[in-house]
DNA sequence: AAGATCTTTGAATCCATGT
DNA sequence: AACATGGATTCAAAGATCT
């Protein structure tokens, strides 16, 4: 099977996966089932308002963006063509997924906005600097080097996917930032038309979709992208094993992405596997560690320093020692705070159990119940 | 002198420079006499005040904020208080001065849209990114690890202050890019109470604001600051060598400021001066070489690769050799033009003389003549 | 064949002054 | 105000060409 279908624009409404529609977003949005799609990519027009033509030093012009797609008659028609974009993409959306748009400065500020009126719940801002920009060449300005993508959540409070700990384990073990350094789209990875010129003006590098795709999505999720132009996004979509559905407005554009797709060979399975992550790490409750025998009732439980005693309950509970009140049992998260006046407390690292004379967390206890259960890292 | 005067906020209307003003911004910027100031820094609240509460829009009210008609008055307000602070400062500004704002993804889309409404014109955003941030402790997001600035002019077509070849000098020689690292203010830097706590939650490093400075400002300049909570721009400012206006509505926080201002000493003038500037280099016509004598009439100019030749006229036209027409007479930009058959070309790189046995740019006798004028470098 | 040098190019809101 | 003209201005990477 191919690795996509074509679907006219006047197809009936359904979610088929890895098809290149040709159409308008807005209007081809409108045909696909609502919260069907786990993440949307947009790099909408940048609404770009250059005047004359730029030359370099050496006197050679300046290939600029003037392509038709990219002209707005003022702020206010750029606003509507992006509140209503974003609408329909708010509808296909499902309920935990997210969404990334890519701007500059020209636009990305009205997008952020629109964002925001429409209850989409920034999640972060990023920021991809450009290893290799193009100069200011009348020295005039700053370099133009990085442009911007927001990363957002449907609704705030969502439950949406992120990657933390893939990311960290391939960002050597720190924390992934807000800043990320990719070059610019060129060589063999620039698609050509047959006069060998690039093929469309703004095409992203995949390195940079990867990592979108990386830390928002998981294999096998729905990523829509509605300004598909030269297809890199279903093209890394593919390749990650991601299904994708994309809309293009340009015959041409979409007829070189649907072949660019097919040539892409989807990485072997292993190779996207998820490195262990706690938080996906099945949960276990206190109570199955005193059920499972992990720790008999009546036990005593300190905090590392000793200045805290409790005893633990059959019913998984336990009970501060010296304290005579009835909320002074509850949870080992709650008795934790109470114990020091905090708020919080995450019991499972705060008390502590004797064994051989030496003190352990008795989150080591849940790691032997898990490793019991043979689901340790998933 | 101290290095401010204290302004009541009911004082007449005049530019006292060097003054921390206690009040709102807002009614403050209101008395300042308009087009009198060459730079606003500004560094707005991004808090949501309604009703008597302060929300502040970070996921942990996410149960407080999860309907979109809330956000919507919120956000309404906040861009009516982002309107009217810019609207106030627009009107102070000289034409040809330009304003900083910096924010987070939290507020800055909604800053950078009001100003595209009001008439700014963006001429860079520019990010900050940390070289300490915070981590996400919960692992749930990417490091928030910049922060944004929008740089923009008072109007499209403005001729405002860069100093581009004073951030190109300072930057291994090429030039300054929107992307600018730098630490988080913390150590002695970090303004502290009298209980040790820092005194003000989001003072900014002064490494960053001198930059700001720096780039957009020339000595003696006026930077207005109409959120100047610790005093961050008005102490760089001094240091400087430009004067401020700084406005502040917490009388702890400006009388933190002052006192931290009085304590800057500026800067030896001379560790402020421009780099030369070809640009801002007084005008100096071929003709006034051909009169002063640095180049004899006759003489033969060449191009660096000797492909094309021409004779120097008394008048300081020159002819191109093997070339009958009319047309072949005339200025060393126009022949230099016509001989490559370019529609441009700078005639002081372009053509060389012969001297020693060496060919030089012209350019190179253009410097002998002003250094002889006493006016190399202005 | 290997290294040095030249050419091309990239989402760009890119000049100043006098007539 | 429109127009003509002086003359100031570029970085990194890939590919092509030359030594």
């Amino acid at each position: 099977m191919a690795a996509h279908d074509i679907v006219p624009a006047g197809a009936p409404a359904r979610l088929a996966r890895d098809q290149v529609i040709v159409g308008d977003s807005i209007a081809e949005m409108a045909r696909l089932p609502e919260k069907s799609v786990d993440l949307v990519f947009a790099d909408p027009p940048y609404n770009l308002q250059l005047g004359g033509e730029l030359k370099r030093p050496d006197e050679s012009r300046v290939d600029a963006v003037d392509d038709a797609w990219d002209q707005f008659e003022s702020f206010a028609a750029y606003d509507a063509f992006t509140r209503a974009w974003l609408l329909a993409a708010r509808r296909v959306l499902k309920p935990n997924g997210t969404l990334f748009v890519i701007g500059s400065y020209h636009n990305i500020f009205r997008v952020g906005a629109a964002l925001q009126d429409l209850g989409f719940w920034i999640l972060n801002d990023i920021v991809w600097r450009k290893a290799n920009p193009m100069p200011n060449f009348r020295g005039r300005r700053f370099t133009n080097a990085h442009e911007t993508l927001i990363w957002a959540a449907r609704d705030a409070g969502a439950k949406y996917t992120f990657n933390y700990e893939a990311l960290k384990a391939g960002n050597d073990d720190v924390q992934m930032r807000s800043d990320w350094l990719f070059p610019l789209c060129t060589g063999q990875e620039r698609l050509k038309d047959a006069a060998g010129r690039k093929l469309h003006p703004t095409q992203k590098p995949e390195a940079l979709i990867a990592r979108v795709l990386l830390s928002s999505t998981r294999p096998g999720d729905v990523v829509l992208d509605p300004f598909l132009g030269s297809g890199t996004t279903a093209a890394v979509a593919r390749r990650l094993r991601r299904s994708f559905v994309g809309i293009e407005r340009e015959e041409a554009y979409a007829e070189a992405a649907r072949a660019r797709i097919d040539a892409v060979e989807p990485l072997p399975e292993d190779a996207l596997l998820a490195p262990p992550s706690a938080r996906e790490a099945p949960r276990v409750a206190f109570s199955a560690l005193v059920e499972r025998g992990f720790v008999t009732p009546g036990v005593e439980l300190t905090d590392a320093k000793g200045r805290f005693r409790a005893v633990v309950r059959a019913d998984g509970t336990i009970a501060l020692a010296h304290a005579a009140a009835d909320r002074s049992v509850g949870s080992i998260h709650r008795m934790g705070a109470l114990a020091q006046g905090a708020e919080a407390c995450n019991g499972w690292t705060f008390w502590h159990v004797e064994e051989e004379g030496r003190l352990h967390p008795i989150d080591v206890l849940r790691a032997r119940l898990r490793s019991e259960m043979g689901i340790a890292a998933e």
